[in-house]
DNA sequence: GTCTATATTTTGATAGAC
DNA sequence: GTCTATCAAAATATAGAC
């Protein structure tokens, strides 16, 4: 891995104090503080603070998008699916767990890439939910509200950058593992 | 009900601003013309900003202490408990949908009472954990990693007020109806 | 690439007339 | 109780020296 660019670093720093106290909280001197230069520094190296949150949220979101299509493409079993899914948010969030709260909190404060951002979410949640209805077709899940399922394993997931920090003892295998026999195993038929 | 107070309606609406863009994110200028007065006019009714995000918290996070303490005190099953703490955030997530978004997204912007909040939540999470911990002791709960099993519960229940709304078709007793079954029997041995 | 200095806008909040 | 006028501080961002 390449050293990192002052850019990067910016990046990475302003996604940690994103996550802290919110995109709209954290100021460009706030920032600028943390990474012990002056504000006007910044600018040598990215445009706007806008600039910085659309790279944080943009790049994993396409990340979801890719992990997703690879999913569907598979030939697999509805159930091998969401095991695949709950695996890429595991994978994702443990990569860049303050990213995640940006997406997850300031996805909002998008400006330009506003529309773009909610037409990737929105196709990833029907990709989620065609998984899970095919998977009650085949009888593999039970005939619970599919909606109800996916919002409960969804916003599970979606979380994950809230634990994982505190759950050090459990690695990215063990993780899913116990979420895939607390959100899976507990809606298939025995 | 009596006529709803102009204090009131300023909490009430900024409760719905801080919903959509988040405490920092709402000016007091915003909240006003949403109101149709002038800024410098919400003064007469409330001291500062802050005052408002914790109203708007601070209530919730004592109605749920004081629910949590009617639950633990009574001398149910521990899966009785769980539906009952299902149904509490049913409830108090169907009641004020807008201030459990700023409970959620904002607590970590309230100042003088910030610390009184984090006490509230640890409680709760501790009392929240003592029942499935007894739940798996008397083994009405599956043998699972008992930090897994409430992370994902309380998670999803905690993003309740995410989902509501889209879902007026589903009234609270089916809400709950539906949760219990992914969250709770999905878990209990049978 | 970082700095000082500064422009411009916006912010939470107050004073005082009505 | 609301308004206009205003303050003081803080915000994003730029210009230009080094």
């Amino acid at each position: 891995m390449a050293q990192e660019t002052r850019k990067q670093e910016i990046i990475r720093v302003a996604a940690e104090l994103f996550k802290n106290k919110g995109y709209s909280a954290v100021t460009m001197r706030d920032l600028a503080s943390a990474i012990d230069i002056k504000a006007a520094s910044l600018y040598n190296h990215i445009n706007s603070k806008q600039d910085i949150l659309k790279v944080i949220i943009i790049s994993i979101a396409e990340d979801f998008t890719s992990g997703m299509q690879s999913i569907i493409d598979s030939k697999k079993s509805s159930i091998s699916k969401l095991r695949d899914v709950i695996a890429l948010h595991v994978r994702l969030a443990s990569n860049n767990i303050n990213g995640m709260a940006a997406l997850n909190n300031d996805w909002m404060h998008l400006e330009d890439q506003l529309d773009f951002y909610l037409k990737l979410r929105s196709d990833y949640e029907n990709n989620f939910m065609e998984i899970i209805k095919s998977g009650i077709e085949t009888k593999e899940i039970k005939n619970c509200n599919p909606e109800v399922i996916m919002f409960s394993i969804l916003t599970t997931l979606r979380s994950l950058y809230l634990w994982i920090p505190k759950k050090e003892a459990l690695n990215a295998n063990e993780l899913s593992q116990n979420l895939n026999q607390v959100l899976i195993d507990g809606i298939t038929n025995k």
